[in-house]
DNA sequence: AAGTGGCTCAACCGCCGCGGG
DNA sequence: ACCCGCGGCGGTTGAGCCACT
């Protein structure tokens, strides 16, 4: 603890453990309607029963659309293993170097791979790969030119974290080649839309771009972006490309959550475009039926909806 | 088929640094 | 100068899965 500080949350009363879909419903529309600058009034505002910190967590590691899917390739582990020995347990700093990876996913590919590959080559050659190199000339073979990227930083914090992480750099090592994919900034595309930090001060969430209109062509109810913007959708593609590759009405064979997501497939996007049609209708129609009710919740009239007629999300989990 | 041990990875925990009041 | 809230980070845990016996 810092200086007492009370917990993040209280704990009391919360869900802990696995998420949901239902919740990851929640946070994934109210995030990408709403943002996310205050983590912990986030749940509040959401309706989740998570503390601030899980909800980060959960959308940090899991349910941000720019998450790569799917095992580490052999340059992304070089590149890890090349980036641990500059820079030693720094998970973030590592991940802002690799788009798409969590430092959380890199931490646990370190641990129960990486760690244990290099380790035969520790006893042979009596290094401790883990240890950051105390002198440039035990990476002198390496030539490295890193295009890092922290997303959380403002930009002007980041040019100066960037600039500071160079010149520390640049005083250990000369040059240091790594193939780093160009960074996808998934954070532009969704801020464009509306998608800007916002601090909840007040209990009503602010006002939408997205609009549904009655016959009469009166503005009805303010609808979460989900309804229009398929890439939010791409947040739980894979998730859902399991659920659609099941059939549903004979018995198929259970398989893995790794299994599935490798089965993808052009029959799986079509399929999933046919889910997302029917599914966007659904927003449609609960959206419509709370607009006739005041502070009724479009996200909550959906999930309830969706007890009644199970989706593809039921059956994934 | 059942038991078991190892592995994976999502999630939690506690601490730290920063910035605002 | 100090206090406090918050976001972020790194270490750890444990449930579920899988391979092997």
């Amino acid at each position: 603890m810092g200086r007492g500080r009370a917990p993040c949350c209280a704990k009391v009363g919360l869900n802990k453990g696995s998420w949901t879909p239902e919740e990851d419903m929640r946070l994934i529309a109210y995030i990408h309607k709403y943002g996310h600058g205050n983590w912990r009034a986030l749940p509040k505002f959401a309706g989740l029963l998570r503390c601030g910190k899980s909800c980060r967590l959960r959308w940090i590691n899991y349910l941000r659309p720019d998450i790569k899917r799917g095992n580490f390739t052999k340059e992304e582990e070089d590149t890890i293993i090349k980036l641990h020995g500059l820079l030693g347990n720094k998970w973030s700093k590592i991940a802002s170097c690799l788009p798409g990876r969590t430092d959380n996913e890199i931490k646990n590919v370190w641990n129960t791979h990486l760690k244990k590959r290099l380790a035969p080559k520790e006893e042979k050659s009596g290094e401790n790969p883990e240890e950051i190199p105390s002198s440039p000339s035990s990476i002198t073979t390496a030539s490295v030119s890193v295009s890092c990227s922290d997303e959380g930083e403002s930009k002007k914090e980041k040019e100066q974290n960037d600039k500071e992480q160079h010149e520390a750099m640049d005083d250990k090592i000369d040059k240091i080649e790594l193939s780093v994919e160009p960074n996808l900034d998934m954070w532009d595309m969704l801020e464009d839309s509306s998608y800007s930090e916002i601090t909840h001060e007040n209990v009503e969430p602010p006002s939408s771009d997205v609009r549904v209109k009655g016959d009469d062509g009166n503005t009805l109810v303010d609808l979460p972006e989900i309804l229009i913007e398929p890439e939010i959708w791409n947040m739980i593609n894979d998730d859902l490309n399991i659920a659609l590759t099941r059939d549903t009405t004979a018995a198929a064979t259970p398989r893995t959550h790794h299994q599935n997501i490798k089965a993808k497939g052009e029959d799986e996007k079509e399929r999933w475009l046919q889910y997302l049609e029917k599914e966007l209708d659904s927003w449609e129609e609960c959206a419509a039926a709370t607009a006739q009710v005041e502070g009724a919740d479009p996200v909550a009239s959906y999930f309830q909806a969706l007890q009644a007629s199970p989706s593809p999300l039921d059956i994934l989990y």
